[in-house]
DNA sequence: TCCTACAATGGACTAAGTCTAAGTCAAGAA
DNA sequence: TTCTTGACTTAGACTTAGTCCATTGTAGGA
């Protein structure tokens, strides 16, 4: 059904209900849910199913780059399913919502050089600011 | 002696003690503390100085525009107090070393408006990630 | 079908931060 | 200077988000 779900078991990932459940949450909605969120989701399906379990999942679809894990805000970390297109985030200050956007342009290369003191810089996170329509009413 | 507590005080902050020994700690380093950093180097002056009033004087701070919170690494917020200037910040994937950087243009402006969902862009963090000279050995 | 290494469980634990009720004190008024 | 009062501070309980670990379960190969 998903690409997720096939692209998971090509990579001799082993398939079992807790990790199919968490795989297919993740994949049906486009959204930018929470752990606890994955969590009440997968368990409308798969009661039983632990917390803790959902906390490994979530970890080792985030190392195997099929999901992104997001900080934004301070409180819990979002993860986004969207992984295979790159793109940067539009947060609603307000409620919190979470677009996906993509800016024109590569955002590395306003970086010159000489403030870069060294480090090998592999990754740009852009989170945009604002509020959406409905809290700016 | 900072620029931070005449500010403060020309604002009719009620100066304590307490808030006096966060100010100074804050304008004293020109590093990102996490607020049980700015509590342990408050504690060496002022040891009685309570974890709450830690936190209550640095969302005040934050709220007054003197500070800048980040949460970069999904664990304990930092305190940026060079909120004076606009920049961005350049964090070391292994040690989680911050610095502050000045990309040229504004990021701002590479967010087309088709891409703005009708959201009231009011402003844009930029996170360069990477490993630091001592990391990336 | 049987093994076994890998995965799931649940409950205790930790870290970071918030809340509250009672006590304290800075700064303006007299 | 002393008084007054509302704002500030305190300690500790509480909450939230996440981690750890010993035990139990099971996917998938032989």
């Amino acid at each position: 059904m998903s690409d997720l779900l096939e692209r998971l078991r090509a990579r001799g990932w082993r398939m079992t209900s807790q990790r199919r459940v968490v795989a297919e949450v993740l994949a049906g909605e486009h959204v930018h849910l929470t752990a606890d969120e994955v969590h009440a989701r997968a368990a409308e399906r798969l009661p039983e199913i632990a917390r803790a379990t959902v906390y490994n999942t979530l970890g080792e679809l985030v190392s195997l780059g099929e999901v992104v894990e997001l900080s934004t805000d301070g409180r819990a970390k979002r993860y986004d399913p969207n992984a295979h297109r790159p793109h940067q985030h539009l947060v609603c200050t307000e409620c919190g919502t979470i677009r996906d956007v993509r800016p024109s342009g590569d955002p590395l290369a306003v970086l010159p050089d000489s403030e870069r003191y060294g480090f090998t810089v592999s990754k740009v996170d852009v989170t945009y600011r604002g509020r959406c329509p409905s809290c700016a009413g």
